[in-house]
DNA sequence: CGCCACCTTGAGGTCACTCAAGACGGGTGG
DNA sequence: CCACCCGTCTTGAGTGACCTCAAGGTGGCG
């Protein structure tokens, strides 16, 4: 399983070549593990390259001057962590693994050699890089706009949306963020977390039930999907799968 | 200086070689030019390429489905535009001319020609694009957590630090955006975006006159940016110029 | 048993919103 | 040259969303 997640993020907008294949492979590193709560990578760290998530939760996040913290991005297998911080001396952002998490380095200098050898990969990296950045739009129009119970529905939703498939595909989703973290995703404050998840279970569009394990997080129900799209209607967006334009494959 | 611009975004990561140079002017088409207030792409067309901004002011922005509108970008020459809607079927933003302006086209099949022929430079079409990932995350700090002050604050001062070379660089800086177009944006109401100017202004943070001519904007002065970026408090990001795991120039 | 992290609920305050009306200025037509 | 109109900026008053502070409940774990 852990191949198809390396390949999740890339065969989503190409079928990939045997040899493509192989050739990320060869590129990513050996993988290693981390315990929930263990910190990958430290704000400020030197960039020594990209991050390739094949299990587990990792949470991306800034700690602000004022002690505040903003968490950018909630990453899940197959998730490539860390581009952010590649134009840059040093990292971006913090990443912290959230429940035990696998993780394999993509060194810099080998992306340089996938840019070089792979153009059809370097460009569906590229590709990838452009999607993030609608989903960062995406939220700045949500958070921006509305209020903050379209947000956590919002957030809840693309969660359900987005899940690997090897996760099942019930209406069950075990997301392992408290709602202090949550509250830290979506730039609100915990107690008021609290009040939405309150008033949308009490509306029947959620429903949660205690962590089957340890710390933290919760299982969530979505018995009334459709009602709830409805409430955060985000414009459709279909990848183009397959493009023309791009370069042959090697 | 259209020549300088287009090289602008390449040239903040790396040195280009003559023949990366004319590589670029290759492949961009001729440009045309529109009127302040002229619709450059709709949201939903059809993706069929990148957009060049040579010179002028252009907005990129989104209508929600409740009539308001999220400005995503506020793009100046030396930008390029678009790249979020490369993955889609469709485009994501609407782009509209604030000034008059000068627009090439970088038609998608260029693009994949770019990756295959350029390595180098389709790395840095890469970085340029973790690195408006960042400008986004940073927004989403800042308006998630901090006060309109601070946002407003944090707006003006990035397009004054951003000013194309050819704009000088005395403290006076011409913003043709209305107040309005400005809380979209931000994300505020028009009246409060107000309020937060008189306040900056009565603080003697920034300073307003009249626009030297037409239609919205005005001109800003900032007396003190030191005060004002300790208000804003950002991070600051430091590039790395020609790093060593690029792909050998072309 | 008691600690700790998390969730929950209440009360009161603040920031930013909406609605509404007025001021200013440029552009147009008489 | 003046009257008018329209987009923009400005200001006031009232409302609502979200915040902070604070206290209490719950469940896991040593």
């Amino acid at each position: 399983m852990t191949e198809d997640a390396l390949l999740y993020r890339f065969s989503a907008f190409v079928d990939l070549t045997p040899l493509e294949c192989t050739a990320l492979h060869d590129m990513i590193g050996p993988g290693s593990s981390f315990d929930a709560g263990k910190r990958i990578q430290w704000e400020g760290d030197a960039v020594s390259g990209m991050f390739f998530l094949h299990e587990g939760w990792v949470l991306s996040s800034i700690i602000h001057s004022d002690g505040s913290r903003q968490v950018l991005k909630v990453h899940r297998s197959g998730d490539i962590m860390n581009g952010p911080s590649l134009p840059f001396e040093t990292a971006v952002a913090s990443l912290v693994a959230l429940t035990p998490a696998k993780v394999s380095t993509f060194p810099i200098h080998k992306l340089g050699m996938l840019f070089a050898a792979h153009p059809r990969l370097a460009a569906v990296l590229f590709l990838n890089c452009q999607e993030e950045r609608v989903t960062l739009m995406d939220r700045l129009a949500v958070g921006g706009q509305l209020g903050a119970k379209h947000s956590v529905a919002a957030f809840l939703l693309q969660l359900f949306d987005g899940r690997p498939p090897s996760d099942g595909s019930d209406a069950k989703l075990h997301i392992p963020l408290t709602q202090h973290q949550i509250a830290d995703v979506l730039g609100l404050s915990p107690v008021h977390v609290n009040r939405v998840m309150v008033a949308l279970e009490a509306e029947g569009l959620i429903k949660r039930s205690a962590p089957r394990t340890g710390r933290g997080g919760h299982i969530y129900e979505f018995p009334d999907t459709p009602r709830l799209k409805s409430l955060v209607d985000m414009p459709e967006r279909v990848r183009r799968r397959n493009p023309t334009w791009l370069p042959m494959p090697t």
